[in-house]
DNA sequence: AAAGAACATGGGAACGTTACAAAAATTCAT
DNA sequence: ATGAATTTTTGTAACGTTCCCATGTTCTTT
């Protein structure tokens, strides 16, 4: 089936290309009656504008990739919601890649995206500082990228979404210890991951003011998965740690290390109370159901979706650093019933 | 930064625009050594073909549409993983779009989908017949659809990948039978959705031909959610229904049920054992682990990449339905241990 | 040595759209 | 009525690439 284009509008409607071409776009120097002729011939043919044609045209190719570290939770479809909802309406296409917690891969994913001529790149990184030359290549390549929820190390020229991780740790902290928990693990994040020091000194800092502070309460996860969780929890029982309470770096580190607990008969929340950060869906899923700090993630996309379309726009607008409030969201996991 | 384009390259050889055209494109009447040359002129000035202009001439996006009802369980990530691993090494843009298991909206993303001027579509359907005009117009306008998991009712002209529901379901009574269970209570899927009915048929014919059957052991969830699994457990409990065991036509409605009975402090698989088909990461995150029917998703989605590339290539192409085969996990969910 | 074959390169059109300059048609003021 | 001002329309180039045709080289073959 060939697409109907403008020539053939022209053709059929005896009149030239710019003039079928200026009454699509709503030019002032057009006659409105032959306006109206053409819209209606449009409407009729189903006339829909060529995006490639435009994309030649342009130098734009009214694509955004998105990069992120895992699709399994749903943490990125959360964001990608959001992303799509400022997005699509403008016509914009969403390529999506995942990383899979592999810096390497993600060096790929955006080299790939370069390929693919996107207008902007948002990423949610898996490492900190891994693959800074590539995103400052890519900056300089005049591609704009917007970080979201685990952000670089360095100081790039770029605009941010995140949320006060220390803050909300703490507030987590604050809850766990006023349902009575004193010895509250915390599982922290991998080292490679910026957002993990932040959280653990949020944590620290509550602990520390109510004299609750021992370094062998603090575990360090090797990764994010279900898998690093339970491996967490069985060390946690190995060395014996006395702990009545855990928080824990994200929802699938909690929840790898609430099914061990589970396994070895160790009930939440009477024996244990168990608690994360960034918590998804995956947190009501589950028994008993969790409870997190929950950043607004269809609100993130959209406030880096945003911020995007701000940098596509002007290459040189500012590079915000935007923080959003998460909420705390006590679920049976914290509280006895 | 302005992209570097063939005719840059051209200038600087001193070549014209075609001699470098044919040496990019590996052309067999160029002399060797001017390919090298510009091969290498290529490589130092980072030359990537403009993908718009490719687009522009060919008629070809290189832009494939994927419709999912959701993105919040793994199944469309790992689907999309598949597509992936087939797509992007080709040049290949996928592009996402969730239709919240509303046929409205399906229809939206659909009709968006095509005016991205996408070369193809990968849909796994919300409704079994809701959107029928619409893919048959999109095939009439040449866009070729693969559909994959739900199915469409009707005899549309497309490719499908997708299991045997029926067998695969039966196995899954088989298995829970001989774990001993007599009562089994079927989770059946919504009436919307293709599979519910086939599932339930694999379902029914076993339980018959052991002497099981009792319709009163079927029971339809109103949707496909968590919280319809959590509804239809209720219901199961308030009716007083007698059941030991129970299949679900979905790992979320499996989940669901799964949590509403573990609230009702009748433990699994101790009091009643629970299975599902359609098995994601999901039902390896909770606990107990969830014995599930799992359908190989990447290979599905490899397969529906390959499928809607042979219809790209030749709009002809036989429109094959593929059956893959599912494998049957028995994890903790229907085993005393 | 000449003619033809094989090889290597250049020129230009085409894909669909828009923007600018130019031309044509219309309106207006005197 | 007539030139000037204004409105409307047209022609054309450009975006980056490829492909067909034409032209120019070099190499065979007799």
């Amino acid at each position: 089936m060939k697409r109907i284009t403008i020539k053939d509008l022209a053709r059929h409607l005896l009149l030239s290309t710019s003039t079928v071409s200026r009454a699509l776009v709503n030019d002032q120097h057009i006659h409105p009656e032959t306006r109206a002729k053409v819209l209606e011939a449009a409407r009729k043919f189903g006339y829909k504008r060529n995006p490639a044609a435009l994309n030649l045209k342009y130098g734009l190719s009214k694509n955004i990739g998105l990069v992120v570290p895992e699709m399994v939770t749903p943490f990125s479809s959360k964001v990608l919601r959001g992303i799509q909802n400022i997005l699509y309406p403008l016509g914009y296409r969403i390529i999506i890649t995942e990383s899979d917690e592999d810096p390497h891969r993600e060096r790929e994913n955006l080299l790939l995206l370069e390929e693919f001529n996107v207008d902007g790149i948002i990423i949610n990184l898996c490492d900190k500082k891994q693959n800074q030359e590539v995103h400052q290549q890519l900056l300089e390549r005049g591609i704009p990228l917007v970080f979201f929820d685990r952000i670089p190390s360095g100081a790039l020229e770029a605009p941010q979404v995140r949320v006060d991780d220390a803050k909300h740790a703490a507030a987590m902290v604050e809850h766990l210890i006023a349902t009575g928990k004193k010895r509250i693990v915390h599982l922290k994040g991998p080292d490679n991951v910026l957002n993990s020091e932040e959280r653990a000194g949020g944590y620290i800092g509550v602990m520390k003011k109510y004299g609750l502070y021992d370094p062998g309460l603090v575990i360090e996860a090797g990764g994010l998965s279900f898998d690093d969780g339970r491996k967490a929890a069985e060390l946690l029982l190995k060395k014996a740690v006395d702990f009545d309470s855990l928080f824990a770096f994200t929802d699938t580190l909690a929840i790898g290390a609430m099914n061990f607990l589970l396994e070895k008969q160790i009930l939440i929340p009477r024996d244990v109370s168990v608690s994360s950060f960034s918590g998804t869906e995956l947190a009501t899923m589950i028994y008993p159901q969790l409870t997190s700090v929950e950043p607004p993630l269809m609100r993130m996309g959209e406030m880096a979706a945003n911020l995007i379309l701000a940098k596509i726009e002007d290459i040189g607008a500012e590079n915000k650093v935007v923080f959003l409030d998460a909420e705390l969201k006590v679920r049976s996991s914290t509280q006895d019933k």
